[in-house]
DNA sequence: GTTCGTGCAAAAACTTTGCATTATC
DNA sequence: GATAATGCAAAGTTTTTGCACGAAC
């Protein structure tokens, strides 16, 4: 059998919960749930990595009836509003980078400058010390983006990147 | 005499030092100081907020002659390639914001997802375990970008706001 | 059957670019 | 005098929107 995961599969269960999630969400407001949403949340929960509307859109390539592009907007902001998508900010890139957020831990980012290679990382004395810098401020935290950018250890060490 | 700081008017020895610094970064590039080019930087280094390339172009409304909003655009770019400024890419925001950096001391940022004020923080902790968190993963930094969203303490205490 | 969603194309918003003219070094 | 910068308008990108038709509840 393979060892290799195959990460263009979505977990079933999380995929699930998601989507029980997002009928919730949508009801709550008295919107619908139709095929157009339940496949683009289909094609979010299948990427392992951060992807944008156009890769949403390129997801669909294959398949003889897709979603417009205007639908796949839509939707994307709707799964970014009830928490299922996480939207990023990111230098250098144009456009807004979702990342499937449903199901996983909180994480903060470090953005190679030179391959672009996203890497994930957590670290509880920096959660910890927002929020106490939070509450000297009187300031009441919703959420956060924390992005560090500069050399990966791939770049820096095996291509030699010193800057960019 | 008035005890209100007069926030309109940019430090000359902070502006001179800018300048200076920006005619080494242009000079190096075999590229020339314009009328244009200090104009716009003395308009930046007189802003005592986040900005954005509309709000500079706004700055010269009174004036008979004024740089073109390409020439604007360009600029800023300039300011930030050599650090003069500092680029943020704010969630909520359409535009690219900008904040006069030079001769700044590095901090980052809470934003009221109600009123929009970004408010300034540093924290050596937070600094601290960035930096070790990227020698755990072989990741050489550059820059990082931290960014708190909440409601800050006027909105909530005042205002009574506890969501958005 | 009513209301909401979709698809399409057009618009919007911000930023970049090509080119002829003007300014800088 | 050579080269780069400006101004203008046009184009480029990404995202949003108006509207007629079709789908969901």
């Amino acid at each position: 059998m393979p060892s290799r995961k195959i990460l263009q599969l979505p977990d079933e269960k999380t995929l699930a919960s998601a989507r029980k999630h997002f009928e919730v969400f949508l009801k709550k407001q008295e919107l619908k749930m139709t095929s157009q949403r339940v496949e683009i949340l289909q094609r979010v929960a299948g990427m392992d990595r951060h992807f944008n509307a156009d890769e949403i859109l390129e997801a669909f390539r294959r398949k003889k009836s897709k979603p417009s592009k205007a639908t796949i907007y839509r939707t994307l902001n709707l799964l970014a509003e009830c928490d299922i998508l996480e939207e990023h900010n990111i230098k250098q890139e144009s456009s807004v980078v979702y990342e499937f957020a449903w199901g996983r831990d909180h994480h903060d980012h470090m953005i190679c400058l030179s391959c672009g290679t996203i890497l994930e990382f957590v670290d509880e004395a920096i959660e910890t010390r927002q929020d106490e810098v939070c509450e000297e401020k009187g300031f009441h935290p919703t959420f956060h983006s924390q992005k560090i950018y500069g050399i990966c250890s791939v770049c820096w060490d095996e291509k030699g990147v010193r800057s960019v």
